[in-house]
DNA sequence: CATGAATGAGAATTCATTCAT
DNA sequence: CATGAATGAATTCTCATTCAT
């Protein structure tokens, strides 16, 4: 039984990400969500309160999902490089390999239609990049600046590799990423 | 009367850009448009074909705006990294003056709110920028790669700049502007 | 439950039917048959996905039930005579028992408000009239002439007397009536 | 100028019939009436007093038209058959050649779109129809009934092959004028 | 008279949400 | 919990008509 809400709730999740990411926000209509689910359109609130309910929980869960990724086989005691390329990477991977996931996650930063208090949560899974930063920064590697900068230079780039991909005008290759990832890192680092 | 049919034109487009970049796209419906222009909801008719053609010409009239400031000033016989920095200043100012436009477009970039063709559209007015970046491949200077990931590092972390900055959460001194400038130039450059 | 489905379809062609009849094609917004069905403006589109599929639908279930009662009673194995004159009488009488009907069956044969992919279905229920006189030209009583014009002189008159009974100008009485066939039988026959 | 005037007005009626024939009462906005005929949507305000006004002109007018183009050639002198028989070919040639304009009198025949006080009016263009019918009758040529009736079988089927030859259907070709003519004597007439 | 931008009521249609079954 | 018909407010867009120029 708990199975049985637990899909329901996932299909939910599921079939709104890919309207949302494939159609945008608006063309996403509950009806459809519902019937993509295979679920009638009144049972949506008996998971969630409200659309808005039904995004931000879906904000949530994948953001948490890609930031798992991001530190998955990261542990602190890795030098700042080695953390820093292993938690960009990973996060590539997730964006390349969740392509739906990630053009949601980029839809959702630039517009309002993630409940602002839901975006501020979600901040707080980057902890660890930031604890790592900091590390960096004592070390006279990671140059002294705001992690807004260290953020808008090193993560906030993949997104818009997303954005083009999506529009099947540019395709990363896995040369590029390398190149890629020296930029960044070249971007952060005092040379 | 020239005059008159360019202010109510032009009072759209602002009632417009002054709705989504604050509300979103949703929550812009053409009735609070036309009382935020001070105009009647049918006379939009008159100036745009509809929504999507109000929006598209929102977008190319900021896309053109943004595109003059950008280049103002700049000649193709300056020296690459002078034509870079001057390109890049000018981008960021016209951004932090303009956080609505800024935002607007933003919003743009990763949604599906305006039209396929007119984005395509819009790309061509970049082409000095690609122009220089292919002058400073020539000299060695800058990193030989595809323009989509000098595009990635150079223009876009602009927009995130925006992003946070509208939600307060940050803003960008001009100690920081330069320090910004220093992590995108070491992106693109060969070091 | 089904019964309810068909008594809101039913109310909805029934609105519809009421509403075009006595005021014209124009003059039957879908807010006013809404409310003459008793039922609310979105409802009507749970059962018909626009007002052209209403309009279409209401024709074809007019024709059909017109048609029906044009053959009522009748069988291949008749006289010519009998059977021209059975179904003359039964359009007659169903004419003047359902005017409404007969009336948005003429508003739709010479406008533009019923499909034209619909109204050439409607025409396939003629078939049984079309054997007849065939069977009647065969048979050297019936004039050996198009069934258009057959058409014109045997069915279409029926559609004037509705259109001017309905505004009370005049009524046909069963001598009339009597009068009308005989004049419908010299056209259709040779002398 | 009074030519001047006088274009205006005929253009302005010239292309109501044009739309409305064409695309039917909808489809006939008061915007693309003033572009058809070259003309400001303003100035239509300048010749008629609303649109219910124009189309009712244009009604008479054709009507008038019609009704000339009827008795053209007839006078109370002639035998009775060859009254009809000139009046009969008279207004089958005159829609045969003005089949926009025979159209629009088929629609506002059964439509609520012409005023009922106006469609009276026209009415009295018939009298001479009127008249030859009685005139029969005393002869005993003609069947005393009501001219609605002779109406309906001699005047009335003309508008079917109108609605039929306009989509194409069907053609009426001089030969078949000839039968439908004889149908329709044959209806008339006492044997 | 002619213009055509402006109006605003009203049209068709959509959609988040509710609730009886 | 699940359903899906019903709701009605909201949305986009149309159109007859007016009026300042």
């Amino acid at each position: 039984m708990t199975d049985k809400n637990t899909d329901k709730r996932t299909a939910l999740l599921s079939a709104t990400l890919d309207l949302v990411s494939n159609h945008g926000f608006h063309n996403a209509p509950m009806a459809k969500i519902a019937k993509l689910a295979d679920v009638s359109a009144g049972t949506i609130y008996n998971y969630f309160s409200n659309k808005q309910d039904l995004v931000d929980s879906l904000y949530l869960h994948i953001k948490n999902e890609f930031t798992n990724a991001a530190f998955q086989g990261y542990d602190e005691e890795k030098p700042v490089k080695e953390g820093i390329k292993l938690i960009w990477f990973n996060m590539i991977e997730y964006k390349m390999a969740n392509p739906k996931q990630a053009n949601f996650l980029s839809q959702c930063e630039d517009s309002q239609i993630v409940s602002a208090s839901v975006r501020e949560q979600a901040l707080e899974h980057l902890q660890p990049l930031l604890n790592l930063w900091e590390r960096g920064q004592g070390k006279g590697v990671i140059r002294d600046v705001s992690p807004y900068l260290l953020y808008a230079y090193m993560v906030y780039p993949l997104s818009f590799f997303v954005a083009v991909k999506k529009r099947d005008e540019f395709h990363l290759t896995s040369e590029m990423q390398q190149h890629s990832f020296e930029m960044a890192w070249s971007a952060i680092t005092i040379k």
